[in-house]
RNA sequence: GGGUAGGUGCCAGAGCGGUCAAAUGGGGCGGGCUGUAAACCCGUUGUCGAGAGGCUACGGAGGUUCGAAUCCUCCCCUGCCCA
């Protein structure tokens, strides 16, 4: 494995990062790891408290991959026992407590989507709990003896709950201790995380110190903005892009985002360069490019990311004539057999033929006669407000809620 | 350990014996407008029921009362002050 020049690779490093610290020292890291032919360590931890990764947690991949790309050695280390207290990050009340098997599980599926954008060849998996689970007592006295309460305290988290009253455990006081362990462990030359882990990720290079290792650069990467464009995008916020969305759904997603996140999105999600956004931004003040059109494009690039430029282009399309021109219906819709109704005469009302149809849903038969009562459903098209309208079910009905919600009843399935 | 203030719907927060499925705001959802953007306007927001109406709900368990989110007892949880 041959490096290229330490400035080369600092440029790559430097892109979209938030903060480095320090940076001089990560250029002396670059330059003996040139030297010496030895890759760097570099470390991004992850907790696998939900399944799902989305557009926020690939902010961090990408930069993992920037890392990869130039052949250091990237570990992703899953934080499978550090999930047992859950980082108090951002949080302003303790998290529930999740299995082992809840962490198990969610290790493999995390494992698959992250490699979406890493090489797998490339990345070292490894987990926490091979070491942190073997301290003993005397092992944990010893490392929080290297910490002291105040530190811990300064957090700007911790401080909030505690002025404002909020309960805070011991085991969350913790967190960042294990969380530095882990730097340990590993010899960490370079840690990654979103700008909210600028505390943890310092208690480490601290921490390093006290144990007689180099201590650790600290890279971090903004946070990316939910859908919202307000809170961070988080699954249980709902304000998601997930890696597993279909491409439609990826699409529509891009597409209900604001334009000033759009520019946002481009930034930290895409290969285009700061220089082309701020060029874009010009010109759509000017009036020369539709923010629309950036938008799609936008929404096509991430799709291609995650499934295949064919797939972008079909969502693309669809997009355009399902909710644009309105004139057609999504492809990739939940289908009901005529069959499955199990009627007598071919005539259902409206609410049953509802409930049926969205019965895997979860939707409470109050709040579907609500969407009926404030006009949301049609059937072929034409608005149907009566609960108790009789519907003739046909061979084939499109049946739709609300402005992204369609089913198809067809023949037989 | 002692004292004290609290625990209400997705969240914040009012209510302090009947008119309470619970004010108000935020969020969500739906409609209108649009670029499924933002902003704005309107409606809606426990659940079952076609409807009338039922059934659950104000930390938990009991009790008082014709009637309890509201009063009493015990328990659980949290904050603050003192030790």
């Amino acid at each position: 494995m041959s490096f290229k020049k330490p400035e080369e690779q600092f440029e790559l490093i430097k892109k979209g990062a938030e903060e480095i610290i320090p940076e001089d020292e990560l250029f002396k890291k670059l330059e003996k790891s040139y030297k010496q032919n030895k890759p760097l360590v570099i470390k991004a931890g992850f907790d696998p408290t939900a399944p799902d990764i989305h557009l926020g947690h690939t902010v961090l991949l990408r930069k993992m991959k920037h890392f990869q790309d130039l052949g250091h050695t990237v570990v992703f280390l899953i934080g499978d026992f550090t999930a047992l207290i859950g980082d108090p990050t951002g949080r302003n009340k303790t998290r529930k407590p999740i299995t082992k098997e809840q962490i198990l599980k969610n290790t493999e599926t995390y494992k698959e989507q992250v490699f979406k954008i890493l090489d797998p060849e490339k990345t070292v998996v490894d987990f926490n709990s091979r070491w942190l689970s073997k301290l003993s007592l005397e092992d944990i006295i010893h490392l929080t003896s290297k910490y002291t309460v105040a530190r811990i305290l300064e957090r700007d988290d911790f401080t909030k709950r505690y002025k404002e009253g909020i309960s805070i455990s011991m085991h969350e006081l913790l967190y960042p201790l294990m969380q530095g362990y882990d730097s340990i462990a590993l010899k960490a030359d370079v840690e990654l995380g979103g700008t909210d882990q600028k505390f943890n990720l310092l208690v480490g290079r601290a921490l390093q110190k006290e144990y007689g290792q180099e201590p650790q650069i600290i890279l971090t990467m903004p946070i990316l903005e939910g859908l919202d464009g307000v809170n961070k995008m988080s699954k249980s916020l709902g304000n998601y892009v997930g890696v597993y969305d279909s491409p439609s759904e990826m699409f529509g997603k891009i597409m209900s985002v604001s334009d000033e996140l759009m520019y946002r999105y481009y930034l930290l999600l895409t290969d285009v360069s700061e220089n082309e956004i701020e060029n874009w931004k010009k010109e759509v003040i000017k009036g020369k490019i539709n923010p629309k059109n950036l938008k799609i494009k936008l929404g096509e690039m991430i799709v291609k990311d995650f499934w295949s430029e064919e797939d972008a282009k079909k969502a693309s399309e669809e997009f355009e004539s399902v909710f644009s021109r309105k004139d057609s219906i999504p492809e990739d819709i939940p289908e009901i057999g005529r069959g499955e109704f199990e009627l007598q005469s071919n005539k259902i009302s409206l609410i049953e033929l509802l409930k049926k149809i969205t019965s895997r849903e979860n939707i409470s038969s109050s709040e579907l006669k609500r969407l009926v009562k404030s006009g949301a459903v049609s059937i072929n098209g034409e608005k149907k407000n009566k609960i108790d309208d009789n519907i003739i079910i046909e061979d084939e009905m499109i049946i739709r809620i609300g402005k992204k919600r369609f089913y198809r009843i067809k023949k037989d399935k």
